[in-house]
DNA sequence: ATAAATACCGCAAACGTTTGCGCAACTGTT
DNA sequence: AACAGTTGCGCAAACGTTTGCGGTATTTAT
């Protein structure tokens, strides 16, 4: 079947271009008898206007690209989820690349952006960029860039991120207050900011309390989560609560617990920081600092939207955590 | 900075638009020297062609749209994974839109896609679809359209799936030659086809062993199915084996039966359709037939591929599914 | 009655590309 | 020296929109 464009309209109706396309604009020099006409049929031909055409001569699109790690995995796909809502909401549309955690397949990602003439980027670090050119060229155009999860260091740019600090300050104050004198705190791959930053944050509070005895650990998968755990929950004096720095960690000290016939909350606490999907799926359900992916997508399209409307000035803002009790602490 | 264009390009060297664009495209009619300089200059000036303005000539873009009903979750992330994958390798880019199993808004998404002009849509039906008259419009406009998961049931649309009738076939002899005889099957939505494709095959089975006997329930969510499995848990005749056909369902189950503190797989076996991540996730992990996501995703686009190169014919064809033992049975 | 204001609409250019066609300047053949 | 063939390039139209400007009618004011 034919596509429906102004012209096959004007032809129809014996029109010119112009006025079909100010008619189904509303604009005030058409008469209100053209625009009915123009409207109905415009209705029954399922007119739908070419946002090619559109694009190219307003020299902007309603395009907003995405680079991230990996779509799928706890935090992304929900931060993902906003976005989408948002760009949906807000008649954009949203362009998802991978980086696959890889330099190159970012640069070239980003490439596909400009090409695409985007209004806007969102932009997760991959682990392995080194240079920022590739994003540099996005500001030179004034296209706005927003950072969220992994960002780089300079505050050069605008960044949205969870609030690492307050989230593991929250965590280590509800252990000490729920009284737990004998904490496994379980952390990330060491070399990753996020880890730093908790880790420094909970260390920070921890050490306030003389009388609370911490093991830390660094484990960068569930594996070796699981086998930490276990290790600790074997000798004779075990500890009383468990501290999940990531969903993957509290996947690893679950089964470890589990397998140990460990009861939760009666033998041993466990306090994760989460997205939230998982610590739900227990039984008992775990309590958890939510760490929202969902959230920071929300956060992170309201800065972008200040960016399209002009707001130029450069911001790194936080998702506020909050506690989720489950009955696992 | 200034956007940089073919025009640009050609005032600056002293030719013509046609001469720049040809000679970007190594035709044959440009000199070499002349091929040279352009491409030499488009280089230092990062030039990037205007996709817009190529969609616009050629009456033909690199999008592929996909409706999912939700990007969040067991099974669509990874899906979506696999096609944002080849997207990228195809030079296609990706437009994904959440119907979050609302009718209303998956027209709206398929509106989004029209206008978009779109060359591909991946569609996965929501649960409130009623008509397919949405739909309808891309094949006349002769978009290709292909359904995955939650598909039509008309043979007039291409669809790819999970083997739910070989993999709920799978589960069932599985069960059998596991020597189960109580056994409690959990399916899901009753409404959607997967449900009813799921359930016919599994019952298909399992009536050709009189001595089995078989508990069926429909559980929207993981809470009913919680609710469902404590139940039976609870009598004095329990089941010694639990099918789950979905992730959700899973949820559900494992909740119930570590609630009850029920031992699996000595007390009760579980086995669960799934795409992968949460059967690995408990303690024991649980035995399940993959359901894979990202397989089907990858299955989906090389049939879009197709339909793209210009293969009309309408078909429908299934991932094979494979069981992933863990201890759960 | 004439002038001025208004209502309604069309022309044409522009956005950045691609491509059929034409045209000039060579090259090589008789 | 005349011819055809080749090489290298530019003109202009087209894709579907939007929009400044101008042009008719028609109405209103004088």
């Amino acid at each position: 079947m034919e596509v429906i464009t102004l012209k096959r309209i004007s032809q129809v109706l014996g029109l010119s271009i112009s006025t079909v396309s100010r008619a189904l604009k509303n604009h005030p020099d058409i008469s209100a008898n053209t625009k009915k006409r123009v409207s109905e049929l415009a209705n029954t031909l399922d007119y739908e206007p070419n946002i090619n055409a559109i694009s190219l001569r307003s020299k902007k699109n309603m395009v907003i690209g995405l680079i991230v790690p990996s779509i799928s995995g706890f935090f992304y796909d929900s931060f993902i989820s906003a976005i989408e809502e948002e760009c949906r909401t807000h008649l954009y549309m949203l362009m998802i690349l991978q980086s696959s955690n890889d330099a190159e397949t970012e640069i070239n990602s980003l490439r596909i952006c400009r090409q695409n003439r985007i209004s806007g980027l969102f932009a997760c670090l991959s682990t392995k960029t080194t240079s920022m050119a590739a994003f540099d060229k996005f500001k030179e155009v004034d296209i706005p860039l927003v950072f969220f999860d992994k960002v780089p260091d300079s505050d050069n740019y605008n960044k949205v991120c969870i609030d690492d600090e307050a989230a593991a300050k929250m965590a280590a104050e509800l252990l000490v207050k729920k009284n737990k004198k004998n904490i496994l705190a379980i952390f990330g791959n060491e070399t990753i900011s996020i880890t730093r930053t908790r880790y420094k944050a909970f260390q920070k509070i921890m050490h306030e309390y003389k009388d609370v005895n911490i093991i830390n650990e660094y484990c960068d998968t569930s594996d070796a989560a699981k086998k930490a755990t276990k290790n600790y929950f074997t000798k004779k004096q075990k500890p009383d609560a468990v501290f999940c720095m990531s969903d993957e960690i509290l996947i690893g000290v679950i089964k470890s617990l589990n397998d140990l016939k460990i009861s939760i909350p009666e033998d041993a606490a466990v306090l994760a920081l989460s997205d939230g999907f998982l610590p739900k799926i227990y039984s008992p359900e775990i309590t958890y600092i939510e760490t929202s992916g969902y959230k920071l997508g929300k956060l992170a399209f309201t800065k972008m939207l200040d960016c399209l409307n002009g707001k130029i000035e450069i911001t790194e803002t936080f998702t506020k955590s909050i506690l989720v009790n489950g009955a696992s602490l």
